[in-house]
DNA sequence: TAATCTGTAACAACTTACATTACAAATATT
DNA sequence: AATATTTGTAATGTAAGTTGTTACAGATTA
């Protein structure tokens, strides 16, 4: 199993929004603080906008949250990047004998369970805000008592 | 996300030989009975032995459980053919800026919540054991009242 | 009008997944 | 002991997905 890093992109940026509400975020700061290409960030942008949790406007450069932190879980966010549907996530082989008691019936026998694991990461991701996220992260900077500049 | 379709195809083998324990159940056997190559079933094989759920002898042909149906979770078959590992699950965008607040903390703020979706992701398939899954292909064979052959 | 920024298309490099052939090593059968 | 069967594994090809990059059209701001 594998998700891809424009899932951990994803939450950076959103973070940077929500924690940060009165700098202004391009694709390109953004690519900076998250190291990769702003046609990367352009992209998680656009997903994050068409997931309605993200509002952009070509030339502005300023994105803002579609609606509060504290209305925004991981999960809004990991369904904004990845498929949610179960037949995404576990692959089933395909092909299986039909003449086959095992071959025939394995299918409609695990996909219940696939989607039960999918509820319970569905679960986990739901219970964790944007605003949590941002008052662990306000958290953190405060313990470190840095003076460094907020974006670098 | 994605799940590759080796873990369908090691339950489908596992239920194989868990289901049928007087059936001689060869590569060759189940991978027509999955549907593929039985290059792919002996690979398989090859995690399953790793991982201490199965018990094979070269040129026997007769593959056993290591340990009782009842002792074998979908937990234990997942982690014999994809790695468990939070960072392997959940890949990080790596590079980000040290110096920007959200770039230098968002690893550390984002871990333990991807390790609680693991947890949460284990604790589901944890329950389910091979028992469970040899139990519900048996109702459903005896619903179906079929007098197929068991392989074909 | 000029500068800035998002939105996308196009393409290359890299990695991973899956299928297949081939053959050595171990075991069973005769 | 000889033969057939089966697992174990290496090597290879192909297709698909991921990430990085360039390029440019379209929207917005100053």
């Amino acid at each position: 199993m594998r998700v891809s890093t424009q899932f951990s992109i994803a939450v950076h940026v959103m973070l940077m929004i929500a924690g940060f509400p009165d700098e202004k975020i391009t694709s390109e700061v953004a690519a900076e603080s998250a190291g990769c290409n702003p046609v990367i960030i352009r992209n998680v942008f656009a997903k994050l906008k068409n997931a309605n949790l993200l509002i952009t406007k070509s030339g502005k450069g300023k994105t803002t949250l579609a609606r509060p932190d504290t209305e925004i879980t991981l999960w809004d966010i990991y369904c904004a990047v990845e498929s949610e549907e179960t037949e995404e996530i576990f692959k089933f082989h395909q092909n299986t004998s039909q003449t086959c008691m095992v071959g025939s019936n394995i299918h409609s026998l695990l996909a219940p369970h696939f989607d039960s694991a999918v509820a319970a990461l569905k679960a986990d991701f739901s219970k964790v805000t944007l605003a949590d996220l941002k008052e662990e992260l306000y958290d953190t900077i405060r313990s470190k008592a840095s003076e460094d500049e907020v974006f670098g």
